[in-house]
DNA sequence: TTAGTCATAATTGTCGACAATCTTAGCCTT
DNA sequence: AAGGCTAAGATTGTCGACAATTATGACTAA
């Protein structure tokens, strides 16, 4: 089971890097920042703490040259933040930023879908079509609690969004933002709570594509990410 | 003149700047990052030109190691393009790139837009009724060439992407796309050959927002934003 | 002539060391 | 005892050199 969603997640990441980065010749700072976005969406570098270059080459073996070159795109996707001749630091996460982060995503993803239902293949729709009855099956089992609101939820955006054929919502979405979405997810057990509903959302959104209904394609999946919005609104607000 | 336009640009890049990295201590590879943004954005740097690690260094007096560092940033604003063991080269642009920024300018845009009519201080408001003013001013003494359609246009953007209190929106548009935008300006001449009809759009616009009307603000700037898409596609699509 | 191969040259990736800046611990002053 | 100053230690920024990979061009063979 864990080994499924590990699967899913690194299927998805190594799909969003090739956006980017297609060929296969890897350099020493892309898989070492590969591995330093693994352990800070996961939480094995805590928020808020410093990051020591030194230190941390020394744990991926490694010179810090490389290892600065890969903070630097984990800088540029948020993940850590720094401060000249200071340091850098692990990203402190807050309800005010997620919030905001959703608002984008309403936008972008809204976008996506517009453009999904211009551009998406029948074949990918009936494909995508099937990973939804897979979620069903999956709530079914065990009540929604883990694989769906983990990352199966994500695979469906992203596949949306994939699906746009814009190439700057893919990037934007998939290879830089859903990082982030990622790490909330895992650090605050985001868990949407509706995943019967969220499910159900999703058939909507991809009914409405099937019909090439550009119009309702967006509504609908701006609502979508808006209930989520309201949904994690009202439960962390107290945050 | 050109000064007033280099200031302005200046302006606002360093604002945009400072929404990542509000302390005065910059670093090499802060400053020498800058200067070549400018200079692909200018064009000075030709797009699809290789880009020789060792030469740009001497070019800059730095040394290879902070150039490498700001060329990473260049890649993460998709200036450039790096190939592993390869090397860079500066973007080609291209019609069909440019319709997918209009498009994800619609979706962000739009969504600052209706934020701005939630949070945009009336003194604000009023501020930019006067920038818009000025605006007036330009098209009629010079039939609207320059000034308006090469940065003017786009600090009217700019400061509704400011006001929507929205960060990640900030960061997305104000410190990493624009820069894009304005390459695309400078070197297709973008010349939107609607100034005077952009800017009553963007008055109609300012006046949602004075009526705190958050569906139609952005609604009006989707439709300007898409209006600007439409209106390049009809004069480039034969390139 | 053209295609293929090999060797040389140039470029990128990586490393270790030095310089500049910040942090901290101890001392002095009040 | 509390606060500020100073010096030592640690960390980041920068540099030059070496290793690994790729591009170039000459040479050979068909």
């Amino acid at each position: 089971m864990v080994e499924t969603q590990q699967d899913c997640r690194q299927s998805m990441t190594q799909s969003a890097a090739a956006i980017t980065n297609s060929e296969q010749n890897l350099t020493l700072a892309d898989r070492v920042c590969q591995q330093i976005i693994t352990a800070i969406v996961k939480g094995e570098i805590p928020t808020g703490s410093k990051i020591s270059e030194p230190e941390l080459a020394r744990t991926y073996g490694i010179s810090r040259g490389p290892l600065r070159e890969a903070m630097g795109r984990l800088e540029s996707l948020r993940l850590i933040e720094r401060k000249p001749n200071i340091g850098a630091r692990v990203v402190e996460l807050s309800v005010k930023e997620l919030l905001e982060i959703y608002r984008v995503r309403e936008a972008l993803e809204g976008m996506a879908c517009r453009l999904a239902a211009l551009n998406m293949p029948q074949s990918e729709i009936e494909s995508l079509r099937l990973l939804l009855d897979q979620h069903q099956g999956n709530i079914e089992e065990q009540e929604g609690q883990a694989y769906f609101q983990k990352e199966g939820d994500l695979d469906f955006h992203y596949r949306i969004v994939m699906a746009s054929g814009n190439s700057k919502l893919q990037e934007l979405l998939a290879a830089d933002l859903y990082h982030l979405v990622r790490m909330y997810r895992y650090q605050f057990s985001l868990s949407s709570s509706r995943p019967t509903l969220a499910l159900r959302e999703h058939h909507q959104i991809l009914d409405a594509i099937e019909l090439r209904d550009e119009e309702l394609s967006e509504l609908l999946m701006r609502r979508h990410i808006s209930a989520s919005r309201k949904n994690i609104e009202s439960k962390l607000n107290e945050k």
